[in-house]
DNA sequence: CGGGTTTGACCTGCGC
DNA sequence: GCGCAGGTCAAACCCG
């Protein structure tokens, strides 16, 4: 029996600690804050885990660009623009929630019930990766927990809970309806234990201003 | 034997 | 109020 955990597309992602980088360091700071354009993600929030080197795509989305919403504001910038792939990875595409394709209603719901101006931190996020594999390793042990058909779509949706004792983070997986190559992967809470994972740095391109993934460690360390 | 998966049943929220 | 769909539970089962 092959655990949630097992064998998978390279891959580690800290969930809360992107959201908090997402929705909060990213509304709070100036680009490139360390001179050079290179940032570490890991800033506030302890670590911010990401290795991804298989990926061919990367879709990020929170629950702040709402899970049915219109196109996010354009004076923020995308979450899919800070977690660019590697150079050698197709650049993400802004991916716009459909409700009507399956993403999960009450995420919807709490999208509209954030609606209040003010920048808030989330504790739900979802993105799509191009992967033949479903399970993503995160760096987190998951335990299954519920499979379900949803309608409309041929694929199954799997849940998984943290295995960690005390930690109630969620995560839903399931296959893009409209793209099988595609896994839609959607985290639902926030750990509350430290991420076994790496400190994954980016750098920010001068002439787009988007972000790329840099490497395992601080480009200036290097 | 412990931990994880499977899967049918049950619960709950929403739309009509 | 009812039906539907999504989410969760929990017993059975599997595997190392």
């Amino acid at each position: 029996m092959a655990a949630a955990t097992g064998a998978s597309t390279p891959f580690n992602f800290c969930p809360h600690a992107a959201d908090v980088v997402l929705s909060s360091w990213m509304a709070t700071r100036p680009p490139a804050p360390h001179g050079g354009g290179a940032f570490g993600v890991a800033a506030s929030s302890g670590e911010m885990m990401l290795r991804q080197q298989h990926l061919d795509l990367f879709d990020y989305l929170s629950d702040d660009q709402g899970g049915a919403g219109p196109a996010r504001p354009a004076a923020v910038p995308s979450a899919s623009s800070l977690f660019m792939p590697p150079p050698a990875m197709a650049p993400a595409e802004p991916v716009v929630p459909d409700a009507a394709a399956g993403y999960p209603r009450r995420v919807n719901l709490l999208a509209a019930a954030g609606e209040g101006g003010t920048t808030r931190t989330t504790d739900k996020i979802a993105f799509r990766t191009r992967s033949d594999d479903e399970i993503l390793d995160d760096g987190y042990k998951w335990r299954k927990y519920g499979k379900k058909s949803v309608k409309n779509s041929p694929n199954p949706r799997n849940y998984y809970r943290c295995s960690t004792e005390g930690c109630n983070v969620k995560k839903r997986v399931e296959r893009d309806r409209n793209d099988p190559r595609y896994v839609v992967t959607m985290y639902d809470g926030i750990h509350n234990h430290v991420c076994p994972g790496t400190v994954y740095y980016a750098t920010q391109d001068a002439a787009s201003g988007r972000f790329f993934v840099a490497g395992m460690h601080h480009p200036d360390l290097n």
